[in-house]
DNA sequence: AATGAATGAGTCTTCATTCAT
DNA sequence: GATGAATGAAGACTCATTCAT
């Protein structure tokens, strides 16, 4: 990695961990600038404003996301057996990187994060829209409109990561294969 | 309702109003007093500072679906059925009321609703939390940690209603009766 | 007392404690009506305005130290006397109302007070002049611009009551006379 | 001097002149920076608060102060001499500076003064004091607390200044070789 | 390319004063 | 006469962004 990618990535870095201690509002372009011990116009060298640091911030982290969800993942496994191993590699993912779960948790909501970053974020859930369909089209899922499917279905997730991540509940292996059971459960056939 | 009263309580629905509309920080105390046709100052009266504003706001949100959740609600009818009227009553409260939705979706992670409040917030699970236990009990939903049966079971409706309110689908009574029983489905044994 | 009188009284009293317990800018009315137990619009009854409050309270008290300055006095008496007597009447008035004190002291250079307040208060001056005037005249003190002589004779008056009021010192009876023999002695032939 | 030198010295400057004409409260910072030529943000990059750049301010000039009392001291002359020479100093530095003795006489009272600066101002007294405990040690001046002597013998010098500054008296050489004979007069033996 | 001092519009908040009851 | 809710102008302070070095 060049030099340059070396520091925007460590503007990234701290942008996000920054943020989501602190808020988008009370962290300063200053203290990112001093915390990623860079000046403030380097980081404006790379990124045209605060909030284009932001969305940039948001699809890396989506990308992210994007590029652990199908690890391990066989195209010609069985439908439960694909959705098992997308659903466990985002639990993996988020519990892995905890800074990235909650600011994609607080902010994807935000007006701050463009309609083209929310559009972006969206792509993520082809490979999984697509497995819906075909399950639905085998009959192995409930007859529903598909976004609803995968509302319902990917709902408890978030849930469970914020639950873990704020000590309401422990999350280990176990306990992430009964839920994706429940997950699957909701929406079986 | 009093005078005074009534100028809190318009306080409280503009400030609903704008900060869904625009966000927390993009919604001055000076645009809530234009738009609620009040002095700046008088807000000031009803309420010591913006924070407390909005905690506030939160807490009276929640009151308000704490109160409808248990509409019909039998404590003798059979477990199946309390549930359903409890995540009816949710959906119907939310899709009544979008701007609650919104607000309170969208600040319950913010650091500015604080512990004491968020705690408040907590106390609306108590009758579900009940419930679950019962069923646990009574093996009907299926073993595991309390709380995880409660994330599991709660989590579709904010996905749903807030994929309703953004037009990703089109709720109605009848998707409504499949949703809950999707959660159902994901608890139940 | 009337119960009008009583009611401007307790304003005046309450405006003292708070104004020098807090400053004047961080006294508000409306702090000063509650702890007077009256309603704003009553303190309005009484006094046109704050800075009119303010400049009465001056009056007022510089009307008592007026009142206090000659209690004993013999016109008659030896000059020394004379000058001893005002100066301990000073001493103890000021040490009997610190409040007092306190207030004029920080108050006198205030823009806040208008000419007119200072002049009056100037007028508590006007016997102890022509008592030195008396004095230069019989050769008693030294020759110097009457003012002068005021201004050295008098300064180490407020010095001490504030030194003993700030604990820097400990005034009683007998470092009272030690301290107006200085001033004495300080302008004596 | 560095340009940054440059600009906190003139917004110290222009906050001196400005309050000592307006008063604390009515000299916002937004008008400070307008007459000091610089944002108003820029004052904030060189203190922290308002209060902050009025404590150091008043220490600034009680520095400058301590630095010029000390003039032509000469630690072997006589007593006598030592304390016309500092009183002297003092005077002219005064007279010197009037903006300065102004905001010092005001706001050495004022809440905004925290303790800490306070005592810093206090240092100033630490030569005269030494010299004071000589001067009762060699028996030179009257018998009682040094705080006493002090508070003493430097009262009419700020009570004298401010008389001249406000036009009552009209201090030249003369008329102070005079106040400091009586301030000399109102201790010694 | 990198820096960070400088900017000033935009926030929250306070408080003297008014006036309907 | 008494009240205190209502007002809004004014103040301290923040922070995204620019630009001279």
């Amino acid at each position: 990695m060049s030099d340059e990618q070396k520091k925007r990535a460590i503007i990234l870095k701290t942008t996000l961990r920054l943020v989501v201690e602190h808020g988008l509002e009370s962290a300063p372009m200053s203290l990112i600038a001093k915390e990623a011990g860079v000046g403030m116009g380097t980081i404006y060298h790379y990124f045209p404003s605060k909030d284009d640091l932001i969305n940039v911030l948001y699809r890396e982290l989506k990308q992210a996301v994007h590029e652990n969800m199908l690890r391990n993942y066989d195209y010609n496994a069985p439908i439960r057996e694909r959705f098992f191993t997308i659903w466990r590699n985002l639990f993996h993912h988020y519990l892995k990187h905890p800074l990235d779960f909650l600011f994609l948790e607080q902010y994807s909501i935000s007006p701050t994060i463009t309609l083209e970053s929310k559009a972006f974020g969206f792509k993520l859930w082809a490979e999984p829209m697509q497995l819906f369909e075909n399950a639905q089209h085998q009959q192995v899922v409930k007859e529903m409109p598909l976004y609803l499917l995968m509302l319902i279905a990917s709902a408890p997730l978030n849930n469970l990561v914020r639950g873990h991540l704020s000590n309401q509940i422990k999350l280990d292996d176990g306990l992430i294969e009964v839920a994706i059971t429940a997950c699957w459960d909701a929406i079986k056939r």
